[in-house]
DNA sequence: CCTCCTCGTGGAATCGATTACACGAGGGAT
DNA sequence: ATCCCTCGTGTAATCGATTCCACGAGGAGG
């Protein structure tokens, strides 16, 4: 019923199936004429190669897959776009999983990708080990990490660098006389999990101040581990001045426990968060936070993993991130450097 | 190389291709003896089915494609999610195709998707009237609108109704005093974008109010055309005391237009907002919003879905959405409403 | 005029699964 | 003992493309 193939082009046109797939793939010597005909018949047939067919055949999909940690995390969706449209611009598709921060969830979708013969895979790997991450790059599977990375694996990463504008918040921080920080930080099994705690703790140090486990907050990313943090740092006998969220969903808790206990954000206690989105602009008060280039690390992951996939060598690419100074952490000292919310 | 087939497990287990496909498919009868062979082969060599091989045989991927009208619309990722949630739960994969609100990207993914030989197709059509997707209901492809349709097709729907919401909101600013109620109107091709501007015209209608057309602004559901509508509002001589945005990027930016000319909500122009999402508990004001049960909507969506393709009668589902109010319209007068970021 | 190449083309193998059909062995009924 | 079913299994066709190889026609060069 739903199918026509390429044998009835053929037929439709006069020649064989191989003909018309020569046609179809711009392949050797066709005569104008016969060629004519096969587009005629493609045309009125409304025929459409069947993928699965071809892709059997060749062994290639044109088609990558990309496991976002969360769906629900606007900086992820932000990438998922850059990623699809520069794919898309290269002529791949992309199947998307979302892993919702689970690790098993994330081999679930890695599984069904590498079951549809993806060409390439692109991952912010939720944990710092899952085994069939590191099957599929060793087995050849063409693999480009993104955001996250896991340490030890020969394969591209494309991230972002936050560790000067840490320095630039801590150091804003400190300017308004803050000196107990705290950080809710995300899993240790992911590097930007770990690598915020530590840049953190290193910009602390340049000004002398500590970073007392009591003011680490062990979160997942998600917003209700942002809330337990800051419920946690709140209820000490000397709460930090400061909270500063590895992401933006637990920033999201961190506020829904501020406001839960009464408190006002700067004046009882200061908010900064990592990643910046566009309601950081309208939130009571407006969140100081620091942005990636989302659009271009997208661009460059797809780049490199194309690269990988066809045979040239891949670049890991490292962009800095820059700090959007707001009014969540005090006194509005700089001019006002708000993004718009289509920026 | 990266090719273990059903042959090298049928070799290994020292049985037929045909007996490896029966254990596998958990088909017809085989001997306890020979499935332990083939099973411990299987293990053995790490075999996995090529999906693409089988789809070309059964005609059947075990796949649903999901084309949502954007990506960073909360709403629509939030969809997307509980979609996926459920498809696997019921053993089928989503692939996802983002439309950016362009009628022109939809059919892009769309053809795509059928080109995959997906099993159904679930859309929330960008616009009214595009081909592809008529052609691919009427050529059998087993299809579901989700949140939009398009008139005149026939194809169970699954959506929200916010009339009766929309009706409890024009109340809540009628009481408040308000008199001058404008709205930020979707694409009109869209039915959810006449259709919340219709609601709110019959709701208003119910106090004697009227809707001008100097008050029905033209957006596109996204954030750039609410700030435009927002502030073409705002230059009129006489201003409307209320917007209400018929989704929550437009509601962003009305937020960023309200903002650039130094007003202030509730105090200078009321905000409301259909779609409700985690941040509209923490903007300044929080915002009054319409919430829809966006779990439940993917739920029945892919229910209905799997239906259809496996042979059920599906079934149409309606659900109603909610008013949430918050602060944003002005005195705050009932118990506090808001929703945890959770939920 | 004969040979050789090139060009356009078609036949058929192939990718890796599923599945209709055939077949032999074994058991129960008569 | 004979017949017939059932059960487990293998052989081979099939899905819809791509692509190697062979082949005939026609032009160029000797």
């Amino acid at each position: 019923m739903a199918g026509i193939g390429i044998k009835d082009v053929a037929a439709r046109a006069g020649v064989s199936v191989a003909t018309v797939s020569r046609v179809l793939n711009a392949h050797a010597s066709v005569s104008p004429a016969a060629r004519e005909r096969v587009l005629a018949a493609v045309d009125a047939l409304g025929y459409r190669p069947n993928t699965l067919a071809r892709s059997l055949r060749t062994d290639r999909t044109r088609t990558l897959g990309l496991v976002i940690s969360d769906v629900l995390n606007p900086y992820f969706t932000a990438l998922a776009r850059s990623v699809e449209e520069e794919a898309r611009a290269l002529g791949y598709s992309i199947i998307f999983g979302n892993a919702d921060e689970r690790p098993e969830l994330q081999d679930h979708h890695i599984r069904t990708l590498l079951d549809r013969r993806i060409d390439g895979l692109l991952v912010s790997p939720a944990d710092g080990g899952s085994p069939l991450v590191l099957d599929a790059a060793r087995a050849g599977t063409p693999t480009v990490f993104v955001d996250r990375w896991i340490p030890g694996v020969d394969v591209p990463v494309v991230r972002s660098d936050g560790r000067a504008a840490v320095r630039d918040l801590v150091a804003h921080l400190h300017g308004l006389g803050h000196r107990r920080l705290a950080i809710i930080a995300g899993p240790a099994a992911t590097t930007t999990g770990s690598e915020r705690v530590a840049a953190f703790r290193e910009a602390l140090a340049a000004y002398g101040l500590a970073l007392p486990d009591a003011y680490i907050g062990q979160g997942d990313f998600q917003a209700a581990s942002g809330r337990r943090a800051t419920e946690r740092f709140l209820a000490l006998s000397e709460p930090p001045e400061v909270v500063f969220a590895a992401d933006n969903l637990m920033a999201l808790g961190a506020l829904d426990a501020i406001r839960a206990r009464g408190l006002r954000v700067p004046h009882d206690i200061a908010l900064a968060a990592f990643d910046d989105i566009p309601w950081f602009v309208h939130t009571d008060p407006p969140v100081t936070a620091i942005a990636q280039p989302t659009d271009d690390l997208g661009r460059a992951a797809v780049r490199a993993l194309t690269d990988l996939i066809e045979g040239r060598t891949p670049q890991s690419v490292t962009l800095p991130a820059r700090l959007v100074v707001r009014g969540s952490c005090g006194e509005h000292l700089t001019t006002d450097t708000t993004r718009r919310s289509d920026a």
